[in-house]
DNA sequence: ACAATAGTGTCTATGAGACATTATACG
DNA sequence: CGTATAATGTCTCATAGACACTATTGT
């Protein structure tokens, strides 16, 4: 038996936050099969092409840009039936960006466009093969690695407020966090933010400005599940 | 093009603890490409093959068991020549397993064994292809799992006591931990370990015996760093 | 009795979580 | 001066971490 019989799939969960809500991109499939499907971004690795080269390469597909947005490796599926196509194994990325403009559709896609996480994850918006597993993991991944990274900062452009930032916890979680304790475990985490020293201003009293400090680990973590 | 053209391979850290130390479980290669170097076991799937399915049949042809072995993927690999045969994507798995018997050397391995992990860590023990950085994953990935997971117990037998389950926490992060805080914390915790009611007899006083709890998550979690 | 291991209680210090007021800008 | 948002301090309670002695068995 022949082992070189696979095709490489990199599939994409692209979230980000919009009317303080998460949201996720989808892509309605032009093509069979699942023809007229929602289904994650994503496509086959080229034969030459590295697996993470691929998913920068879709991202850049869908969403115009690629650089600067944090893309980081979910899991791999592979049941043998998982695309009518053949032996498909599927390595699902999970990429989160600061708000962007509207998605292009891809060559195989009918359209694209941001959907409410809360809408899948209801059940109310069915997706193509196995895509609502890879979906509810990457989903997971990206809750549980707020609470010990500076893995919100990837929602935020480069430079943010205190509030901005507690905005992306509340988005990702759907709990409200307390601006006090926020703020002070934020600042009061050595490395993890530095301030800019410039203000933003918009409406109210203008806030202090942070970008990302080189410590990525928050430590101790904040909990979501305020025990 | 055609995209069918990848193989894909699992390979395994298979951990497990011998005298006190963290070892894995190593292959020596009897055939090209890399004949005689030591590396992870693993190997190709089959054309009709799961790829969880796929890892525990290799689990089982080296160490000649795989149920109640703890089974978890790591990630994938997938550099275009991170192979010389030709384009390999490799997942990655973590297996833990309580003290086993010697491993069995596979069809095309020379000898198989257990070597500490503090060994390949150092640099004195080279591994063929990508595996020292799968493996560093790996074990990464381990010892993170600990702090909150009931992962530690995978490495225990069905029934163990409170020290057994110490000496995981000591030997896969290689450092003390206090034996009374340590008890306190894991009995403390509802659902994690529950009592069988029977002692274990060796040596000195007699020490309850524990299994694994219906409750998987350790809230809040230990600290590996005493920060 | 001695050796070996299990099991436990207390104190201190730190951090989580709850909560209301003052500060700065814009119109 | 009203409105909008940012920023902050204090108190209480829980738990992490340090630490030494008593209990139970086998030889």
């Amino acid at each position: 038996m022949d082992p070189f019989s696979f095709a490489v799939a990199a599939d994409l969960v692209v979230l980000t936050i919009r009317d303080r809500a998460l949201h996720v991109l989808l892509v309605e499939r032009g093509i069979e099969p699942a023809a007229r499907a929602w289904a994650l971004p994503g496509g086959f690795v080229l034969a030459d092409e590295d697996v993470e080269a691929a998913a920068y390469r879709e991202l850049a597909e869908e969403t115009g840009v690629a650089a600067g947005i944090h893309l980081e490796q979910v899991r791999t599926y592979g049941h043998p039936a998982r695309d009518p196509r053949g032996r498909v194994v599927s390595v699902a990325w999970l990429a989160l960006a600061p708000d962007l403009a509207e998605p292009f559709a891809g060559s195989d896609a009918r359209s694209a466009r941001w959907w409410p996480v809360a809408a899948v994850e209801s059940g109310a918006l069915p997706l193509a093969f196995d895509h609502v597993a890879i979906f509810a993991d990457a989903v997971e991944r990206a809750r549980a690695k707020l609470e010990y990274s500076a893995l919100a900062m990837a929602f935020c452009p480069p430079e943010f407020t205190i509030a901005q930032l507690r905005a992306v916890y509340e988005a990702v979680w759907g709990v409200p966090v307390d601006p006090r304790n926020f703020h002070r475990k934020i600042t009061g985490a050595p490395g993890f933010v530095e301030p800019t020293g410039t203000l933003s201003r918009e409406g109210g009293r203008p806030a202090q400005l942070f970008r990302a400090g080189p410590v990525g680990q928050l430590q101790p973590p904040l909990t979501r599940l305020g025990h």
